[in-house]
DNA sequence: GCTCCGAATGTTAACGCTAACAACAATGAT
DNA sequence: ATCATTGTTGTTAGCGTTAACATTCGGAGC
């Protein structure tokens, strides 16, 4: 019954003003070196169970929390993470970040951002170089944009970086879903329907997931000898989506439509509506995404759904491979799923 | 001219696999002292221009980047702020959030998420705790739910907070969108175009943006002495609209409904649509928030714009407020702005 | 020619933590 | 009884940075 003295020397209690307790504060309370206090904390080392009561009191006593800044300056890690995020509302891009942030702090990482307002090659480089100072430990850039693919390019080799999306070319692993298939299903189930081609309103031109769709949708439309009509091409808004719906209610054959994203597919409908065009009677019309709301427009809308908290999930898990040493080539594909509504529905 | 010898003595190099290079290793390469290096990193202190200019290639040439743990631990201050985020993707709180991110960045302070799946007293409680662990200068608690205030009514004195948009009664300062102005604007709308009474479907009761609405829309019918009906109860999904929408159809005398956000109005929409009811011709309808897509509904709805970058703005402003020893109790409205569009339009 | 001053630079000591090793007791084997 | 072994605790030395003080040096003032 090792009854030790309650406290060894003069403690540095916390007295000048509102300086935080530190390991030494609450070995002293404990009567132990600083060194049990640290191996109770982290597990590391064997300590007597009479021991590491005392010492959970003292910590307790005083409301020691560890000092992650010294933590980090002695171990060389800092449980950090950082994440590029275009700073847009749009409903992937949101979604795949809260994914990223769930599996991130379940393995016990937290997550920093540095948002981007318009993608470009410098300022993802910069956001970059803004979070590297931060030194978080890797990097995940959600910006499925041209531009930001290049600016990977430029990656350097000893610092960890995935993206998210985009960037086919660039010398970092790569997680997307597979925006060819999904546009693939869409046109695939527009033609089945009995149309004999489908029109096209795409997301704007540097952006990767609308080159893929409008790619998936093209070839889909010339494996089945159907006549390719002339892209329109929008920039995601629900407002772009109506300006193509009104120059499209002017077409004569005018069939089926499959939108971009969801959003400019509500465009469309909007001017469907406007110009008496009646969806799915006179116009069949799919979109991409499935947001939450897609299945309550008027007419519910047929889409492809995208899994983004998966997509959050695999982003960090390629990311950690990374860390460890893991190929800068890796890719990772997740399959989008068509949900049908009656926006294509029966006549 | 003191051209001093281009290495001192054994200068730690980057030699050891890839540490990166320190003050010292600059030191050493510019022939100067790590003191004189901080000075012209940190522009504090007189440094003669060719030293500077020395030094400042010498960074250049090790490509030398300051540890960010060293300099918190000495001088306590990591730079970094902390956002408890509610995981959903709610126009307002992911707009918030941007709003928040640039303008903290401006100031130069980085932004450390940590999402809550579901908020309640303890899993903000443990996200803030998990962001102190971080070592965050301040928190933000984006949490506009009942329990979220209730949780920081337990905030410590010693550790500035600030929450948006809830928490009345708690201890921390509060940045808001004044929401019974907006529902007071919305009702008063209606009730001007003629109808006896407003319906009010609500965002769910423990969300205090849906109390105020609700409170707002409740006073406004009192005050003009018209009937108060029995309030429905959605969960801000556009399913939940649609559901009350449907029993809304049954109602006999319905004339306007006030829908509590602009998803909701969306079901409602859908709801009425396939029930024949005409907007606006049979029923009136209005929203809150309005998102982006709002304008492209069928009809295009009326509804209550927030401006959610200028409240991540204001919200970052009361944050530094407060870490420089502002008061607890401060408080910010920013007051929304009613849009009129064919929802409530002519008949 | 000497002192004094300020500009420019250097030296030393923390900051709070973990890694590495040292020390000591109790335990069991010999 | 002796010695290695294991469990438990302590001591020391950094990690890379900034704060505080010390030093050097050239020129201004007398």
């Amino acid at each position: 019954m090792a009854e030790r003295p309650r406290s060894g020397g003069p403690v540095k209690v916390t007295a000048a003003g509102t300086r935080q307790p530190s390991l030494t504060d609450v070995a002293g309370v404990a009567g132990v070196s600083h060194m049990t206090v640290s191996r109770v904390i982290n597990g590391t080392g064997p300590v007597r169970p009479e021991t590491r009561a005392r010492v959970l009191a003292a910590i307790e006593e005083l409301g020691y929390r560890p000092n992650s800044a010294a933590r980090a300056l002695v171990t060389g890690r800092t449980g950090t993470l950082g994440v590029v995020a275009l700073e847009s509302n749009l409903y992937g891009p949101a979604s795949t970040l809260y994914g990223i942030e769930n599996a991130a702090r379940e393995a016990g990482y937290a997550i920093t951002i540095s948002s981007v307002s318009r993608p470009g090659r410098s300022s993802i480089a910069d956001a970059v170089e803004n979070l590297r100072r931060q030194a978080v430990e890797g990097v995940i850039v959600i910006a499925p944009h041209v531009t930001a693919g290049r600016a990977l390019e430029a990656a350097p080799a000893d610092f960890p970086v995935v993206a998210v999306g985009g960037g086919e070319a660039a010398p970092v692993p790569v997680i997307s879903v597979d925006q060819r298939d999904g546009a693939r299903r869409a046109t695939e189930h527009l033609l089945a329907l009995g149309h004999r081609t489908v029109w096209h309103v795409a997301g704007p031109e540097d952006w990767l997931e609308a080159r893929d769709r409008e790619a998936g949708w093209r070839e889909t439309l010339e494996r089945h000898g159907a006549n390719v009509p002339q892209v329109i091409r929008g920039d995601w808004s629900s407002r772009s989506g109506y300006e193509a719906g009104r120059s499209l209610a002017k077409e004569r054959d005018l069939d089926a439509v499959f939108a971009g994203n969801d959003q400019m597919a509500l465009g469309l409908l909007r001017a469907f509506a406007e110009a008496g065009i009646s969806v799915p009677r006179d116009v069949r019309v799919a979109g991409f995404d499935d947001v939450p709301e897609a299945a309550y427009f008027t007419p519910p809308l047929t889409t492809v759904r995208q899994d983004f908290i998966e997509v959050g999930r695999r982003t960090f898990g390629l990311l950690t491979q990374r860390m460890d040493g893991g190929d800068r080539h890796a890719r990772a594909l997740v399959v989008p799923e068509l949900i049908v509504r009656e926006s294509t529905g029966p006549r």
